[in-house]
DNA sequence: GATGAATGAGTCTTCATTCAT
DNA sequence: AATGAATGAAGACTCATTCAT
């Protein structure tokens, strides 16, 4: 059987990913059919089925290239030598986040949610994309070590979980941008940074 | 007469609705069928027709409950005339997520994930929850005034934007939760504690 | 048991009916429910169940009723001793028709089409409507006679043939009235007086 | 490429509109179900969704059909150079109505019927059988400025007046033999003849 | 490799009728 | 007599997936 090249393959399949893409975006998992996906990759349902052998591999294959894509851009901002400041790290992640959402002129923000409504029920979803969040949850305890030891913040708190803190944020900044709005890289930065203006640190 | 008395009637009404986040929680919005429902009520298919008009008007008094319990006890939280110190806040806000999210030995952490989503594609639902996030925000920038007012963050930062920072916060602690764990509410307060521990502030 | 007295169960019965005709009317036998029945005559389930067996009995009794309503004032024309003229008679029946076609402000024309249609697969309308019809055809025949008897018509016309020819036309009046319009009592009598203005008899 | 011929296609349209066929004129419009259709058409309720998108599309398409079968033969009688005179123009259309009614083993009758009173509450199907009714209506029209000019008729009647009582016979014609019966070709044809035999003109 | 017609279980929803009160 | 909440079978339609060509 003569198969067709690497390259040919990997084509069809980026292809058939982003119709899936530009249909999921615009619909939604749920209402988006396979046959959607065939007319908008100008392909047969019987090329798209040789290519992802059903749909929730395909919903599988979307998140895993969707969250691929953006972890590329953030890691060399996670891994720096030398970490950068709060308010400075918080802006550059935030318009990482916020230019993933935006990009191909899709709706992209639509795409974060989607994926953790879609995980709730969707084992493998969750495993792919709980194993990213856990990543950069790693990542962001790397750096408020060097903060620690730098003395930047106190010694006294635990890495772990002001990297959770942080993660937090993080994550409610895409929940905000994509459900009210009104956030964005430079608003995100400088909220942060008055909240951490002050020293309303104890007394509890 | 035999109309049913207005007790009744909102008591049937609860019941459909107990049942139908019995089925959401378990199975997701969309994997849930009429007749889980029906059969979770242990009524019929009439009868829950009889009291929702369509399975989005059900989704939607579903969501609509849902939040309404938790704004409830957030509420005196958020309007307290001495606002609350950030760590302490964040402490007794988590809390609250948390306790709602495990009440009723239901997982009921997926609800918001679920919500959000489908907001994404159901315009009703984001109004609802989009709506009930504009107002937690304004309480939030209400809190900011007064810990301004009162010295303990800077005069500088604007209240608004530390508001949609710690709004951030919060829905991000829901994601985290829901997504990979390993987050509770002393963990968060903690962790918001050490970040602004320091004083990174830094002019970038 | 006190039963309810005969006049008042009449009054009930005619009620009952006069709401189903203006849902009949309006949406069609199909698409009218029991419930909008129900609500048009403002009265409940029960109450209508209690004096109609089903909704099968109400369509017969509501066709039962108009049909006889019509043939009321036709009763006259048709047996006066003194038979019409051809174009009278038609102008005179045609005038009938129409009058009951829009009594009570009321879309009637749709009647007789929505019940010949539904004839067609309810053996008991049809029984009773084809009965009607029946009845009128003899009649007809009955005039025929007379015209001949007076030396209206040929001797050689069979009287009964001649009468299915005029009730053709009559239930024809009906149709094209309810499909197309375009034609009223003058215009019939009008296009019959032509139509017999000739001598296209035989020639064939 | 297994995209089906064009033949293949109209085969299977043909097929289903067949089978509806029996099952509207076997059950009627509404008390034919989908799966009354499917099976009758020995397909899969997908196979028929793929040929027509609703139920309704396919109701259309059944009237569409029967009236646009029974328009063939009737126009080259309608059109004649030469007018038939009325016994004959009757004989032979009343002919054409019969068959089309029986033919096909079918009681096809009803279909009119049907039509008709489905017209009245579905206006696609009303313009679809009330455009064939101008039409015809148009053609009578033109038969009866023949038989004017050939002074088969007074002068002073007015044509479309004349076509309309012609139309109202025909259209009867249909009522009184899916109704009651009785009635056929010859029997009309000497039933008009005999109602023009005489001169009852009468000024009234 | 590629096609798209075909499948049929499953979905939401309606509605005539009943019956406890 | 009268009420209207409740029933549940039946209806129209969808869609992931397969397979003959």
């Amino acid at each position: 059987m003569p198969k067709i090249s690497e390259e040919k393959r990997q084509a069809r399949r980026d292809q058939i990913l982003a119709a899936s893409w530009r249909c999921f975006s615009r619909r939604g998992l749920h209402a988006t059919s396979m046959e959607d996906i065939v007319r908008e990759a100008n392909l047969s349902f019987g090329a798209v089925y040789l290519y992802y052998k059903s749909k929730d591999e395909l919903i599988l294959a979307a998140f895993s290239a969707a969250f691929e894509e953006m972890r590329a851009p953030l890691v060399p901002i996670l891994t720096r030598e030398e970490a950068y400041p709060l308010p400075v790290l918080v802006r550059k992640i935030t318009r990482i986040i916020t230019l993933h959402a935006n990009r191909d002129k899709l709706n992209f923000g639509v795409a974060f949610l989607m994926g953790w409504g879609e995980a709730q029920f969707n084992p493998r979803v969750k495993e792919l994309v709980g194993g990213g969040q856990l990543l950069y949850r790693e990542a962001l305890t790397a750096i408020v070590h060097k903060w620690q030891d730098r003395g930047d913040i106190s010694a006294h708190a635990k890495p772990a979980e002001v990297a959770k803190a942080m993660l937090s944020f993080f994550l409610g900044f895409i929940v905000q941008s994509a459900m009210i709005g009104g956030i964005d890289p430079d608003t995100a930065a400088r909220g942060i940074e008055g909240l951490i203006s002050g020293k309303l640190t104890s007394r509890r």
